[in-house]
DNA sequence: TAGATTGTTAATCGATTAACAATC
DNA sequence: TAGATTGTTAATCGATTAACAATC
């Protein structure tokens, strides 16, 4: 899919930023845009955006610049936007629900299939139209239906007993909410997000 | 405060995993610990850790390593937390939510005084004893309270109008959940968490 | 064509790792 | 004291920026 093997982190967590600033763009009928116009806009040096957009195929045009429209299509090829991705949320406290209620990421392509949960109270209740079970269904679940990511809700206690039950069950991405780093075959990848350790940064950036 | 100036970023958004690991040894009541044990449990190389620590100050011996308490205590010291810090929170929907009924981050210091929305459905209602305000009530609020931090929970279109107020108000911190890059002063330090481009990194990598 | 801007190579900068003298 | 492990300097590695020939 990509012309090189081996894109840097670094290079990977910028695309989406590309992404979302390409669509503002389209949005705004912009048609071309230069590495350079574009730097100015996200901040970054135009010899960056060329180095990176290079890792995955010439997409420019030496004179010309970049077109908006088709450059957008591109990055959104490359990051997998369009696909369809199955999920299972685990943990419908209060991070879970959010994200279960976020309707933003239908538009990537996401789709939660089912919610799992260990409290009674919560087991039967319905999320935008998604039903929450029970955690100990979750494994029959998965055994039953193709799921390719898991989204990790749960406490930090249960986290990787509940990783282990995704990874067994054929997740090949697990987005952890939890604030624990899981421990997964090279084949699962993970994404985490660390509030806590977010907050942190932020406050010690204040104290300064 | 610290040792040297300008600390890298890359080991700022370090020191929060170094916190979280070492809390996690205080609970297990192990004493001491050397840099090689550390980097093995953390997944770093001890190299590495000596370096980052050694940003802020000496708190190692020679031939002992570290002690696992002090050294919680003095990296939280870092981080600045125990410290209180006074935070609005804008923007009552589900991830404004989800962050004003998390308890964790009280531990860290983190305390919510009011939260604000636009939506007239939400405005008087309560979430965890704190009332939800009307927006428009935000500037005077902010005028006649000392408030540390902002956090940012609107729709993308409104994120920046906000910040404004937050940043006139006085805030030294934004934590920012709107898929959105803020333009604030220097003084002001921004925190993102972007969900959409957390979830399209991990999309990227589970394709390869 | 001439001007603009790319793709790409080379130079620089910063961050990580290795090595080791200092010292508990 | 001898062994262990730090703090710190030096070496390496990787990522960013600059430069420029290729070309639309």
């Amino acid at each position: 899919m990509e012309k090189k093997k081996n894109v840097s982190m670094a290079v990977i967590k910028r695309m989406p930023k590309y992404y979302r600033y390409l669509g503002e763009l389209v949005k705004n009928d912009v048609d071309r845009i230069s590495s350079k116009e574009l730097g100015e806009k996200i901040g970054f040096t135009a010899s960056q955006i060329r180095q990176d957009l290079n890792n995955f195929g010439d997409f420019g045009q030496q004179g010309y610049g970049y077109n908006v429209k088709e450059l957008h299509n591109q990055i959104g090829t490359i990051l997998g936007v369009g696909k369809e991705y199955n999920a299972v949320l685990i943990g419908a406290g209060n991070i879970g629900q959010a994200i279960a209620n976020y309707s933003r990421f239908t538009d990537i392509g996401l789709g939660i299939t089912a919610i799992f949960d260990a409290n009674p109270k919560l087991v039967g209740m319905r999320i935008r139209d998604v039903e929450i079970k029970d955690i100990d269904e979750l494994k029959e679940y998965l055994e039953e239906n193709t799921i390719d990511m898991g989204i990790l809700c749960v406490p930090r206690i249960n986290a990787q007993k509940v990783c282990d039950v995704l990874v067994n069950g054929g997740v090949k991405g697990i987005w952890n909410f939890a604030p624990i780093d899981l421990h997964v075959p090279e084949t699962v990848k993970v994404e985490n997000v660390h509030l806590s350790e977010s907050l942190l940064t932020l406050v010690y950036q204040m104290n300064k």
